[in-house]
DNA sequence: CCTAAAAAAGATATCGTTGTCATTGTAGCA
DNA sequence: TGCTACAATGACAACGATATCTTTTTTAGG
């Protein structure tokens, strides 16, 4: 690391031979600057390599160009997609995101995140499930000073901001598509039970069977929390009954992959002995084998949509970006359900 | 969002009765203090609710508490593992990590970064392979006014500050476990071969078989580029030949997934005929069936130390870490790889 | 009790920008 | 020509902290 003077407005302004805050005007792109003064001052800023201070910048504008991204240990997929939705929304702006973990059980999470908030000097905030699901920690961001964005069910939109998808509809459109298969003893697997979405999916699931006239067997609906042992474990009770269903909708791709593993080691065959579908699209869905058929939500999309819906509250005049959005989800099809036979 | 006054240091100072630069005091731990006085501005602090202002901060100290991480496209898990291990550096202390994403490709990667750099107002910096490979890269930010810590092979280590994991001692014990299980006819998949550590895994598999006296066929040695559909295509160019070999060395797990993958479409059993390891532990490695038997680096710790480098320059006085580090891989034993039949 | 040294606290300049308002220059029009 | 608008530019304050230097208070020693 060299240490070296920094560069700042003035020098820029002495060698361009103008006023410092003309060149601020410049640099900010403001239009009252004569076209042959911004290019005088365009060939210093560049001759000098000049970068703007950010914090002289943020002190005096109040503008940090900082947008956070807060997250409780999703699946890593989830959290990737997230994240490279949030920095394509970023780039060729002037924003940046940062990044912050943070246990939704935890019993200071307002103080958590509001350190968080003025540590980083952030603008906006965005939160992902389940975090956007937590009344409390969205009460207390009303009350600062920042914008705050959700991905998360629209069910809780007291707030302006925010990307969804739509698991309930999604889930039934899944279901449909096992029902139109033929099956008609589905079992389900549920997700984790602090995550709305697991209800959602749930709802979407029982919606389906009740149109199609089917009933719910209860002894075919498993608890789970959205972890692959969760799904082997599931799978384990499964094969236990003397009656089973003949496809089994899991709420993610990992419990799905937990679930085939169990099968695999004991001999059962997928998808022939049992169809199974995953929830997700992550990775995995498509390396395992069977692949999965599993239902993707647009989760970069969203995310990109949720930082945009930051950038043009903090910033008007950029593109304007409608403040809220459903997503559809889309149903893969993979090799994981077949007819029923 | 709420809009409110803003408390500063100087109400807090009114509130306690003390001059502003007492309450700096207080706000930086700085020692001149009476404990009574002390005592005092924590009051006003606390009752007031005052956060110090980021940038005002910045703006004097030239202290951002800012590090960025820039990584290209790599794995997600590698991702998510180097995030929460740059996270838990960071917990406790009133830094915070940025992010940006960066093809290693792209020719004004200097450029990039260097905005990057200065918008977002980074102290350190953290690159992650393969950029930590790239050499104009590396003499940029020699120059600029930045920490710089790689998390890389130590081989390139004109920069104080790395950590780096030992792909090539961590493929010759795998190697060796191989052998050991009475394997003869060991073939390879390569990695993408602008990652460095392809090369070193590659030479560590090689060295291992040299020390046994084994030769090196080289038409098991298979291109990939730690896709899983190179793992495929590896797959297919293998099971075509007559002569096979009884273990396959993968040299990441992606594409061992892939290699099972076309074994079972093609009534191949696997491990039984043909043995598989995979390579850095993600979490496929452990959901697959068979479940890999592969190498796992603590990349979370590699991370964490990554940034506690950096941290460690920028604060002297905090705990001082060693400034560079390798840290030894360990082996992960499962079903995917069994002694020769 | 006095004095010197050390500890505690304060006054004020300063960091590098942008905001506000004042000033200058220029084009358009009667 | 003279006047009005309006565009272009500039001077200087302000943002909210920390740094530097100074002053006041406390402590210790004789």
């Amino acid at each position: 690391m060299a240490n070296m003077k920094n560069i700042t407005i003035t020098d820029v302004a002495k060698d361009a031979g103008v006023s410092i805050k003309t060149v601020s005007r410049v640099i900010n792109q403001e239009k009252e600057v004569a076209a042959i003064t911004r290019e005088k001052v365009l060939k210093s800023i560049k001759k000098l390599d000049f970068k703007p201070n950010k914090d002289a910048r943020g002190l005096r504008s109040k503008k940090s160009f900082l947008i956070g991204i807060v997250y409780d240990n999703p699946n890593k997929y989830y959290l990737s997609d997230i994240q490279s939705g949030a920095l394509k929304a970023c780039a060729d702006t002037n924003y940046n995101i940062v990044l912050q973990e943070c246990k939704y059980k935890s019993k200071d999470i307002n103080h958590v995140i509001g350190k968080f908030i003025s540590n980083a000097g952030l603008n906006g905030i965005v939160l992902t499930p389940p975090l956007s699901d937590n009344a409390k920690l969205l009460d207390y961001l009303e009350k600062q000073n920042i914008f705050v964005s959700l991905i998360a069910p629209p069910t809780l939109s007291k707030f302006e901001l925010w990307a969804s998808g739509n698991d309930e509809e999604a889930a039934m459109a899944m279901t449909n598509k096992i029902i139109a298969l033929g099956h008609k003893k589905i079992g389900f697997v549920y997700g984790h039970k602090d995550h709305s979405a697991s209800h959602q999916r749930y709802y979407g699931f029982h919606k389906a069977l009740m149109d199609a006239d089917i009933a719910i067997n209860q002894n075919w609906i498993f608890k789970g929390d959205f972890s692959f042992d969760s799904g082997y474990k599931a799978a384990q009770s499964l094969f236990k009954l003397k009656s089973r269903p003949s496809a089994l909708f899991c709420s993610n791709d990992s419990m799905a992959a937990g679930v085939i593993k169990y099968a695999y080691q004991n001999n059962k065959s997928i998808p022939k002995d049992l169809s199974i579908t995953g929830f997700d699209d992550s990775m995995i869905a498509e390396e395992i084998w069977p692949s999965l058929t599993t239902v993707r939500q647009p989760v970069e999309a969203m995310a990109k949509h949720a930082i945009e819906c930051i950038i043009s509250k903090i910033d008007p005049m950029s593109h304007k970006v409608p403040f809220s959005k459903v997503f559809p989800a889309e149903i893969i099809t993979r090799e994981s359900l077949i007819k029923k036979t």
